[in-house]
DNA sequence: CGACTATTTGATAGGACTCAACCTCCGTGG
DNA sequence: CCACGGAGGTTGAGTCCTATCAAATAGTCG
């Protein structure tokens, strides 16, 4: 049920199978949740964890007059914060961009699972550590960048984030959002979003049809975007990491 | 030595005696550093955490073409994330940009305090989180705001944060830094601060000369940023809160 | 005073936004 | 089966905000 999860740990540590066992036993409430539903409103008292195992959702802050800041993206595998458990409410909402199905964690849940395995917790910790330092890319983005080296950027970590868990087939992922919600994230209008893509697709770095993205010259777009993976903390021995699709098949003729 | 944290500690939570005492004598080196150096290079292995004293400290990320994105402030009784104890080396760079005076923690030292004293744990908790509220604004800030509402969330923020520590006085405080580092905070270039600084001055919302800052209009400005603090998380019945410099006397003619 | 750094000013260019219209796709329902 | 409506994508023209480049001015410190 919470496979996503065990997934994810696995791309930072390796698990023993106790641990796993205990993951899988966990007792969560999974529900199916439509595209653009607000799983948690900003302001609203804090009752659980949610974990996204299939879909896409976000973090984002509306401002009075309606701009909106996304703030991280939750893919399949994480989840928000747990840490949030401590204040009375939450400064931000989350909600989902697709079709998404969440488990809910109980905090008891939460926290019987973390005392009873320590490198549980220490995978939660590394988590919400790397959230961060995504977190402090995506500031350099919108504080730095070009709006194309925005949207670079943002294609390359996803990219890396999605082959780590698995969804990468070959070149291209599932990226099932408009693209006015990509400006929301980039700090960019919809419009000029559009116009550059544009420009992406006409000089075959990414082509984007329907929910189905592609990058077709990584390396390309990693020297647009300065890109480089380390932040993610992935384990690159993990052998369905994106970098791997790279090597060249012995069997030559 | 360490009164700037215990200041900062009570903005959130009230301490006991014991857990005061058990602050003032905690084991930490005082170092004095020039402004512009760096206590942290990002890319090195951590050895301990670091508490600014007094001056104005900063997180920093640079980009190979030299473009810097500045993450966060680090103010008095502020110190850098002691999570990052996990990590083999940090993401990012802290750096002085005035003149400052830190205490740097042995890594045990922080460990002995806050597992002896769960509430100085949770105390370094809310401050975490605080800290992450504010890198949420912060990329709100640069991805939504124009250069005008920019400056003045920043100066509102600083303005209360300060006010937090006592480090306000009347609506004037220290703000050591340069139009050039305002830019990069901001994601903007020094040439244009300069000139929305310029217009700020002409309409009476601040005065910055020499390195004092007065905000002459706080209503306007937070107007004008759409300002709420409560994403500060200060108790607002703190004494020496900036708000309540606003209350009328009540012995009126 | 002199060297340096920071601030200010001017002219110009360009990236991104605005507003509006139009197109395309797709699911719905008559 | 086709008309309809809505959401998302695309296009165009015009404007504004912000960056760039260069130079002058003001401050600071030894």
């Amino acid at each position: 049920m919470i496979l996503p999860l065990i997934r994810k740990f696995e791309s930072h540590i390796q698990l023993s199978d106790a641990e796993k066992k205990a993951l899988l036993q966990a007792d969560v409430a999974v529900n199916e949740v439509e595209a653009r539903w607000d799983l948690i409103k900003e302001g609203q008292p804090i009752d659980g964890a949610c974990l996204v195992l299939e879909g896409f959702a976000c973090r984002y802050k509306r401002m009075q007059d309606g701009r909106r800041q996304i703030l991280s993206y939750i893919l399949p595998g994480e989840m928000n914060d747990p840490r949030v458990f401590l204040l009375d409410k939450v400064d931000h909402s989350i909600g989902t961009l697709a079709r998404t199905t969440v488990a809910m964690w109980p905090r008891k849940t939460l926290f019987n699972l973390t005392s009873a395995f320590p490198r549980i917790a220490r995978a939660f910790w590394l988590c919400t550590l790397v959230d961060e330092a995504i977190q402090r890319q995506w500031l350099v983005n919108v504080g730095q960048r070009t709006a194309l080296e925005r949207l670079s950027h943002l294609f390359c970590e996803l990219y890396f984030r999605l082959g780590a868990i698995g969804r990468v087939d070959g070149n291209s992922f599932d990226l099932p959002i408009t693209q006015a919600e990509l400006g929301d994230t980039l700090g960019l209008t919809a419009v000029h979003v559009n116009r550059i893509l544009q420009d992406m697709r006409r000089d075959r770095l990414i082509r984007w049809s329907g929910k189905r993205m592609t990058i077709l010259n990584l390396p390309a777009l990693s020297i647009i975007a300065m890109f480089d993976p380390a932040y993610l903390r992935l384990r690159s021995d993990k052998q369905d990491m994106p970098g791997r699709h790279q090597a060249t098949p012995l069997r030559q003729p």
